[in-house]
DNA sequence: ACTTTCGGTTGTATAGTACAACGGTTCTTT
DNA sequence: AAAGAACCGTTGTACTATACAACCGAAAGT
């Protein structure tokens, strides 16, 4: 066990805890605020699709946790705002292979750059170390969290 | 204006924004893994109400950037669940002042604990020194993105 | 060939949210 | 004091995001 004897520790913990959770109930009405061309969601997975330059659907839903459902959806929603396109690939013609269109590549560049204009207003007076140590931090908490617990039952 | 001379801190701010976007799209699912009884946000809610010993819906919804509606029914269903308890205000007719029921107070303590426990064995082989950095990161960035930005249009 | 497994879609259900309209209360202003 | 404004909360409606389960077609394993 972690020992109960670091009271430290345990604050610390807390802080994280509740200060994440609050980042993530604001973060969507954030979101909506930043860039609400971009319905959503879809923001992050059309920049997932643009940076690997043409994935699955089934890969989108093992990276973000989400279900084949969901992920088919949001993409027929980015499909039907002309954002990305799908080419069936030809080894496998179960497999379609997702690509930003010259539209969904420019509202993402528009929708990165207003995003990140907000967050770097936030961290504007941040010295570069903390900034530094901050992302580093994050990585690590969400690589952690990605793999699922060693005894989780993962259902 | 930010340096565009300074290519660390984009990274960085970069890394931070993809990372607590990555986050706060987990968060929902992770909790309801974690504590599928209380459904959600009214977790957050009841914890704030817990808190303050009492509190409007109105705080709530101030305190939590969310419509009046949303708080309303979001309270409706800890009612339901016998986890909050409204009384009247008695000098003004209009607020009812919102309380946690013994039942509540004991749900949101075992939400508490086993929301600690997930969060401790992801951060359980942190040195404490970086679980207290990471802890005041956190605090300081929410702390900004609270107070609405300058600039903003606020709509 | 038969059966699994895999990639994706569709049906259905639920949580969370917003906006607009409304009903009472209380406070302001005339 | 009467009228109007501001405030607190609820309800109607709509939409996004999400999951689970059932399914279809294609591919891989036996």
């Amino acid at each position: 066990m972690t020992g109960a004897a670091e009271p430290l520790r345990e604050a610390s913990v807390d802080v994280i805890q509740r200060e994440l959770t609050a980042f993530a109930r604001r973060a969507r009405a954030a979101a909506a605020r930043v860039h609400p061309e971009l319905p959503l969601v879809s923001y992050t997975l059309l920049a997932h699709i643009e940076e690997q330059r043409g994935c699955r659907a089934t890969d989108l839903a093992a990276h973000y946790l989400l279900d084949k459902s969901t992920v088919s959806r949001q993409v027929a929603g980015l499909e039907k705002l002309g954002f990305v396109e799908r080419r069936p690939a030809p080894d496998d013609h179960r497999v379609q292979v997702l690509h930003p269109t010259e539209a969904g590549t420019r509202v993402l560049a528009a929708a990165q750059a207003s995003r990140m204009a907000a967050f770097r207003e936030r961290l504007e007076d941040w010295p570069a170390e903390d900034l530094a140590r901050f992302a580093a931090y994050l990585l690590r908490y969400n690589a952690a969290a990605a793999s699922p617990l060693p005894g989780a039952p993962a259902n």
